[in-house]
DNA sequence: TGCGTGAATTGATTGAGATCAAAGTTCGGC
DNA sequence: GCCGAACTTTGATCTCAATCAATTCACGCA
């Protein structure tokens, strides 16, 4: 966000959303009272379990939503059931692909959630009245297409070790962004989405686990409960480009 | 782009940039006559040659461009010289990563290319005053992450040989959307580059094309021609998702 | 507290693609 | 038209991760 013009739009301007509640939560940030009071007639909260369906591949668009809490995983599927995952979205970030009419992916609760669903025509509509608005949501699609160019040479050149590796490291990073040294963080996915995540199988995912178990370079507890006591460490494995 | 307000920005209106005399060429298409007047007072066109490179990782941002002719590859590479290329971007793309200072990853032309270069100050400021050229670099951000996305269901869970069919097929639809049946074009890319873009290595390639040959699925002259009689069976043989 | 089920780990073996090595091609420059 | 360098193909072998196959573990529930 280089253009002052916009920037003010993104301060702290003490918006909510009715329904969800949240402040400044997925593209909510950048709209005014007006729009947040448009907006919050039409939209709806929704607790979801794990592994509830959002959207599926190939089906018509007819929602967005804010995640509000919980962690949703984008996933493609070929014919033959082989599946891959190409995004992870946290709370708060906005969900949904505007302009287009049909999904080329599923969307799926990763963790048990919550979102604030809004339907398409709704925010369709603000988004064209508000510069601001597209700008928030061409920003986020910019942040997206970085992580997954990054993910590009995770799955393309990356040994199993690195994988598993660079894996805790976004996470770790992405729970704690400060924190360069001893973290501590809950993993949002099982061994299988890992697996579907790094394009690895679960086997492949569990002993690299293990390994860097043994190197020191983690510490697990209850399968999903992971420490790392050094982020240099944990960078250096995963093969971190200088 | 489902907003008809944008659209009258995406007819036909005549608008030439004046350095690339290119009509609707990457974002001058959104364009209207003043901007475009103003714009072509800072562009420059430039003939590059085959692996000239265009912006290098980490380096600082200071130009845009339009590319008028070629094709550019965005490459990442890893300290040990591991390399990945996570976009390919052809004629007229618009080439640049808006509201960032640093660039994560190189442009290198792939071919002898032709492009507009424009000082990145000169249309952020453009861009800033004008709603339907940010809506122009959105809609250009979307369809560069549909492809990222695509792209890693290929990388993580394709074999060697699906990987070729796929990317064969990919440049075959990008040269010639229409045809569904015989297609025939000239390879951007070398070998090492393919390889790059797959994840595969140099020798994989050779033999994976070999193969496709000997099956009948493509015809190959002189390594770089191509000549797919049946698209639908080269679908097939990539695995595309139904 | 034990039981059952799904998730995760561990072990043995296989196989696709990498690596190492050596031709064979293509094509620009003289 | 010939030469040389870079690119591509082909061959032999190796290796890392997949696959196949048991256990073992964690956790909700009776």
């Amino acid at each position: 966000m280089d253009n002052p013009r916009r920037d003010i739009h993104n301060s702290e301007i003490p918006v909510v959303c009715r329904s969800c509640e949240a402040r400044h939560g997925g593209v909510c940030g950048a709209m005014n009272a007006q729009q947040l009071a448009e907006l919050s007639k039409y939209t709806t909260r929704k607790k979801l379990a794990s592994g509830a369906e959002l959207q599926g591949q190939g089906e018509k668009i007819a929602a967005y939503a804010n995640i509000l809490k919980g962690v949703v995983k984008l996933t493609k599927m070929l014919a033959d059931g082989r599946q891959q995952i190409v995004g992870l979205q946290f709370a708060p970030d906005f969900l949904g692909r505007p302009f287009s009419t049909e999904s080329s992916l599923t969307a799926e609760a990763a963790t048990e959630s919550e979102i604030c669903s809004m339907p398409k025509a709704v925010l369709d509509r603000l988004v064209a009245g508000s510069p601001e608005l597209e700008h928030r949501l061409h920003n986020q699609a910019l942040a997206e297409l970085d992580e997954a160019r990054d993910w590009m040479l995770t799955l393309g050149r990356k040994t199993a070790q690195e994988k598993v590796a660079s894996f805790l490291y976004m996470i770790a990073t992405h729970f704690d962004p400060e924190n360069l040294d001893e973290t501590s963080f809950d993993l949002p996915l099982s061994r299988a989405d890992i697996a579907d995540f790094l394009g690895l199988t679960i086997e492949t995912v569990s002993r690299q686990m293990t390994k860097l178990r043994g190197d020191g370079v983690i510490q697990v507890e209850n399968n999903r409960h992971v420490t790392v006591p050094d982020m240099d460490r944990l960078a250096e494995v995963a093969g971190m480009d200088v």
